[in-house]
DNA sequence: CGTCTATTTGAATGTACTCAAAAGCGGTGG
DNA sequence: CCACCGCTTTTGAGTACATTCAAATAGACG
């Protein structure tokens, strides 16, 4: 599978030579997975670090309350797995699922060291990642404390229509952090507004 | 002020040469702040990343509403700022305001890329710090997803007992969603179940 | 088709909020 | 050192937002 998705999503940090361009594409495996396979189940230590060349994964947990909750919806350009269970080697709390038939690129910690270690310049672009991550994740916990659920929906839809179209309604609920029924009802309410006249 | 504290934090990830120290030393500012002080307001851009050496300082926006949030506290040992504003030369949405008369140790984003490229060992360093935070970050949504008011106040005051301490309850009430209206009743009804027989 | 999953709807309930007022508490100046 | 002022916390009453449970309907896929 070509990795220039790839190339052209980290090239927007720090440009990268055909050499060390090689040397990313030694140190990565691609893999390809139907929908419906676990790349990652609660109770494993995740192995590895995803860039999703084609396709769509859902992280998700189950709390203990057995309600699932969705914590990220990954399509093709972004980075995903699970962080923690990664770095720290411990048993991961999420399930990461493929939603869409998908390819995927995957990095094992020591190769994700090798290729810091031969090219340091992705230390970097790790850095940069991190940090756009996690401004991404302050944005949404503020988001979650500002807005009531039925604005956090219309900006959901706004801001990711692509996925919108590609998962179930449940899903989008249980990242919202509301029932689906609830969810239901507000694009009741909605429609009601948008087509009354 | 002495730097130990921050050098003994930081070598908790990459230890470090009296030369790098010394390095370091010339690249940070310390400043004392007085309580009630703001180091940075809604609509400036952040121009310092800062590290505490003594003190309590707090971070908080207004959201649409009018109504306060409180997105972090920070005390000794600790960093904090506003990121999105500081590394992307933005306005801030985010106050941050010393509750303490604190000392804290801050960089500019010239001196901090002064400092990666002098000690190419803290780009490191500040990478694992991200990941670090970014995880704190996720999990706060979890927490937020996955409990009650109720068990988030409970979790809050064991996790950070030090906190509770020395910042008043409307402001923990801005951290964990809650109005201090609805915290004080959720205060009551433990303290109830507590003392009952 | 038939089966399985997803979505919608109704009715009852719970969780958390608003507004307003009272009580508590801490610092400051006389 | 006490009295007062301003800010924080508590309390009451009424309300809004979101949930639960159960049943009906709609869609998707083999």
């Amino acid at each position: 599978m070509d990795l220039e998705i790839a190339f052209k999503n980290i090239a927007r940090i720090v440009p990268l030579t055909e050499d060390e361009k090689k040397i990313f594409r030694s140190l990565v495996e691609v893999i390809t997975v139907k929908r419906k396979t676990h790349l990652l189940r609660e109770g494993q230590v995740c192995r590895y670090e995803y860039f999703i060349l084609e396709g769509c994964l859902r992280s998700y947990y189950i709390d203990s309350n057995l309600v699932e909750h969705t914590t990220m919806f990954a399509i093709e350009g972004w980075w995903t797995g699970n962080l923690k269970s990664f770095v720290r080697n411990t048993p991961s709390e999420f399930n990461l699922v493929a939603q869409e038939n998908s390819t995927v690129l995957r990095f094992t910690k020591e190769k994700l060291e090798e290729l810091y270690t031969k090219v340091p310049k992705f230390e970097r672009y790790f850095r940069v990642l991190l940090q756009n991550r996690l401004l991404a994740t302050q944005d949404r916990i503020s988001h979650h404390l500002s807005f009531t659920a039925s604005q956090r929906y219309l900006q959901f839809i706004n801001k990711y229509p692509q996925i919108e179209q590609r998962v179930p309604l449940k899903h989008i609920a249980s990242y919202l952090g509301i029932t689906a029924t609830y969810l239901s009802r507000l694009r009741r309410a909605r429609m009601n507004t948008k087509f009354l006249h």
